[in-house]
DNA sequence: AGGTAGACTTGGACGC
DNA sequence: TGCGTCCAAGTCTACC
């Protein structure tokens, strides 16, 4: 999924609606999601705990938890990741039993939504695969198609030292990432431009999407070499890249395929982007039909003429 | 050390 | 209708 733009529209939608909630119980039929626990020891980890604080790190959600045993305050961070078809959505399900005949899973469909709207109609919010009951009644749920989105928790340390966030950099919104900054690096860098603006080590919060969109509006070719790209053109580009995610920010994101808020509700940034998924549309700018390429086994879109 | 291919996983779109 | 192929908002690991 998501992006910083989509992460953030999901933070800004769980800071309004789930601070100050404790979480009740605890429900998963994907262990795998669940990093370092298996599902009891998890449920054992976050029940019980209030939800203080939900802060975005790049494409990271941090659930900040908080629990006061005898006038001790315990507090532990839970690390999500969406991955690709990640996302949390804010509603209610009612989870049945697997039935078995003849030693087969029978009955596809294990969650039903009991809300109405587009929880329950939007087939790509049915993949329910994780659920936290909240003590108000409504229900934290992650849907995730390709089940590869990671959960994780512990004490507020360890989960700020790991490797998914320590080892981020600067974030793409910050003033921290610099025309300077970015220069410096990629005038070290051996590689293309395009697969770069995808580290999130280099920079945190830009996937696919975002970095096509940028190097459009910086009229970049995305196959050029990072240490050919000029100091004038990185400046350039940092404002392009500011300019789209705020833009997306605005928009609550891009649905071109299964990304949804926590209403699940879609994203209106892909009905004004520019390049990406348009391979032979014509350019907005010149009419020239845009180019996909792979560079580093990912699709990229540009525009030929207009991105030099 | 830095670059790159493959893996994880499910289902939708498209061609024959 | 059905089958096969390709593709996907991300990141980690293994290998050169």
């Amino acid at each position: 999924m998501p992006e910083l733009p989509e992460v953030q529209t999901i933070v800004t939608d769980l800071k309004r609606r789930i601070i100050g909630k404790k979480i009740a119980d605890f429900w998963t039929d994907t262990p795998r999601i669940i990093k370092g626990f298996s599902p009891n020891d998890f449920k054992r980890e976050v029940v019980g705990f209030e939800i203080a604080d939900v802060q975005r790190r790049g494409k990271n959600i941090l659930f900040y938890l908080e629990k006061t045993i005898r006038k001790r305050k315990d507090k532990k961070i839970m690390l999500a990741h969406q991955k690709m078809t990640g996302h949390f959505l804010i509603g209610r399900w009612r989870i049945h039993p697997p039935k078995f005949s003849e030693g087969k899973l029978r009955g596809v469909k294990r969650v039903d939504a009991t809300v109405k709207g587009p929880i329950a109609s939007d087939p790509y919010n049915q993949y329910i695969r994780v659920i936290f009951r909240l003590d108000n009644g409504w229900e934290l749920g992650l849907s995730d198609l390709r089940k590869f989105a990671r959960i994780t928790v512990g004490p507020p340390q360890k989960i700020e030292h790991s490797k998914e966030i320590a080892s981020l950099g600067p974030d793409a919104l910050s003033p921290k990432f610099s025309p300077k900054y970015l220069f410096s690096v990629l005038q070290k860098r051996k590689k293309l431009i395009k697969p770069i603006l995808l580290e999130q080590n280099v920079m945190a919060g830009v996937g696919n999407i975002y970095a096509d969109e940028a190097l459009f509006l910086a009229k970049i070719n995305p196959q050029r070499k990072a240490a050919g790209v000029k100091r004038s053109e990185v400046e350039r580009l940092i404002k392009s890249i500011k300019k789209v995610l705020q833009k997306s920010i605005r928009l609550k994101g891009t649905s071109v395929i299964d990304y949804r808020d926590t209403y699940g509700r879609r994203g209106k940034y892909d009905k004004v982007r520019w390049v990406y998924d348009k391979e032979k549309l014509p350019c907005r700018i010149c009419r020239t039909l845009i180019k996909r390429v792979k560079i580093g086994q990912r699709s990229s879109y540009f525009c030929p003429r207009c991105q030099k």
